[in-house]
Parts: structure tokens; C-alpha cells; sequence
DNA sequence: ATTTTTGATGCAACGGAAGTGCATTTATTA
DNA sequence: TAATAAATGCACTTCCGTTGCATCAAAAAT
């Protein structure tokens, strides 16, 4: 668990007691998950201290926030050394109908996209929908 | 006008005055509207009304909703004898981040993906955001 | 034409999620 | 130990989406 700590130290931000247990929570699903989420999972402590550290841990490159279409903010750590601003490194999610769970699949990348004259991207989102394959099993 | 009537017939919508008029401000508009947008426009009518007409015109066709990771639900009006709802027929959104406005670049279609084996996908969307036209000329 | 039925609109309220200001506690560092 | 900075907790707000029920208007049936 001194890997934990080292990674939030690494990334500038210090390795509380919460700050770890949300890690480790947020490490050991393999979904991404809501704020409400995490708040379920720790109803002892505050909504507002886990949002911060939600926040926190985007500001510092420790998750990234995933929009999947259903207007709720979800946050999946990020791998290792991946860098999620740039274009190379932005992968698709994939949200199930049917479990309603979302997954980065950060094998597939965001193919580049060619736009017309006048606009300039900096940052792109592309959200699969289905049937996720636990589900479709 | 006649023409907004019909095509609200043909999607099988009864063309009230209200109705016709939100069409008619979609038509105009060139970026997709939130509910708070013709909310604004239309001060008299209740919100309720508004809503509802976007969700008749969302089933029946007439508008497709846009999720631009605002987490504000936008709309825009269908292209005549588009299938939204097919792969083929899906396009991108481009959303601003300095007008923050949200247009449909239809001409721009969202390319096919391949996912690992399990996933079955059923729908799509790709949001790119950066500078518009309008904001970069 | 009058009644009956269906659909559209309006009003009021609820609920979830995001966000903020300020007090308090805990950890650093001087 | 005292001073300082950061993290946490509490209370409250705002915004958007949504629903139930009453009322009003339009269409269909008699
Ligand atoms: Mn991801
Ligand atoms: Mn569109
Ligand atoms: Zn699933
Ligand atoms: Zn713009």
C-alpha cells in the first residue's frame, strides 16, 4: 500500500487517510465510478471531502473525468504514466445499456478527425453505447 | 410555414401554435438549444410545456438530443430523412470552449469502431471540443 | 350541435447532482 | 511549542430534469 502513497505523493498531492481509501476503492473497481459511488461506499465521511479529493485527484492527473452520457460526472484512475490531455492518449468509454456500468477501454484509441476549415479541437470525448460483455456473455 | 406543419404531421406531432414556434426558433438558431435556451425565449409559456415538447420531438424524430459534456441536455433539429438513429447516419458535435455553444457537424460522420470481443455497440457519440469558426476567425 | 373523449398545457412540487462559504480539525514547519 | 497551511465537515444554494394532477382546447363520436 506504500505504492498507493508514493503514487499520490508523486502527483503532488498528500496521502490521507481518505485519499487512500478512495484510491485503493477506485483501484480495486474496474468500472468507473460517480461521486455517488463513493459516497455509498463511505458513509461516514463527507460528500464534500470526497468531492474535493475527486477533484483534487483530476487537477493532479490521478483520474480523469469520463462523460458518458448520462449527466453524471464518472472518474476512473489513470494508468500509469498516461498522459489523458493529449490526443494520442485519449481512449473511448463504453457505457452498457444494460448494467448501466462504464469502462475505459484505453486500448482503443480516439481515431483523429478531420474538421472543417475554422475549427480547431483540443480535446474530444467518443462514448460507445451497448452491451457490455459481462452482459452480453 | 405550411411546411412546419407538415412536417410535424408527418412525424405523426400535432402542430399546435407552441409547437410551431419552437420549431420555427430551432430552424433559426444555428447551434443546438437548451431547455433553459427556449425557456428564455419563450418567458410566457411554462417550462413544462417546453420540456415535454422537446421530449415529443425527440420520440417522434424531430430532434436529436446532444450531449456535449456540459451535462445540459442540448437539441437540434434533424436533417430531413435522417436516420439518427443508424450507425451510418451519426455525426459529430463540435462544442466551443470559448462561446461554449454546441453545433452539429453533420458532413462529419463518426467513423466505425472496433471493440473487444463481447462489446456490442448500439450507439455512439463523439463530442470534439476546441475553437469554433466563429471564435477562431 | 352537443356530448364524449383524447391530447395539450399549466401549476406546483420533488429529487439528484454540482458547487460554495465558512468553521473546525489535523498536519507541517518555523 | 507556537504559527501556519492544508484537509475535512457542515450548512446551504443553485440548476436542471422530472412527475402528478388539474385545467383547458381540440378532435371524434353520438
Ligand atoms: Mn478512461
Ligand atoms: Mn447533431
Ligand atoms: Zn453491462
Ligand atoms: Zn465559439
Amino acid at each position: 500500500m506504500k505504492e498507493i502513497e508514493k503514487r499520490l505523493n508523486d502527483n503532488g498531492v498528500r496521502p490521507t487517510a481518505m485519499r487512500i481509501l478512495i484510491y485503493k476503492y477506485m483501484a480495486e473497481k474496474e468500472v468507473a465510478v460517480a461521486l455517488t459511488d463513493i459516497e455509498n461506499a463511505f458513509a461516514k465521511a463527507d460528500r464534500t471531502t470526497l468531492y474535493r479529493t475527486l477533484k483534487t485527484f483530476e487537477e493532479k492527473g490521478i483520474v480523469h473525468q469520463i462523460d458518458d452520457g448520462t449527466h453524471i460526472s464518472k472518474y476512473a484512475l489513470c494508468e500509469p504514466g498516461c498522459n489523458c490531455e493529449l490526443e494520442q492518449d485519449l481512449h473511448l468509454h463504453f457505457h452498457c445499456n444494460n448494467c448501466e456500468e462504464t469502462v475505459c477501454l484505453t486500448e482503443q484509441k480516439i481515431p483523429h478527425i478531420n474538421l472543417p476549415d475554422g475549427y480547431i479541437a483540443e480535446d474530444a470525448n467518443l462514448i460507445v453505447k451497448g452491451i457490455c460483455e459481462k452482459c452480453s456473455g
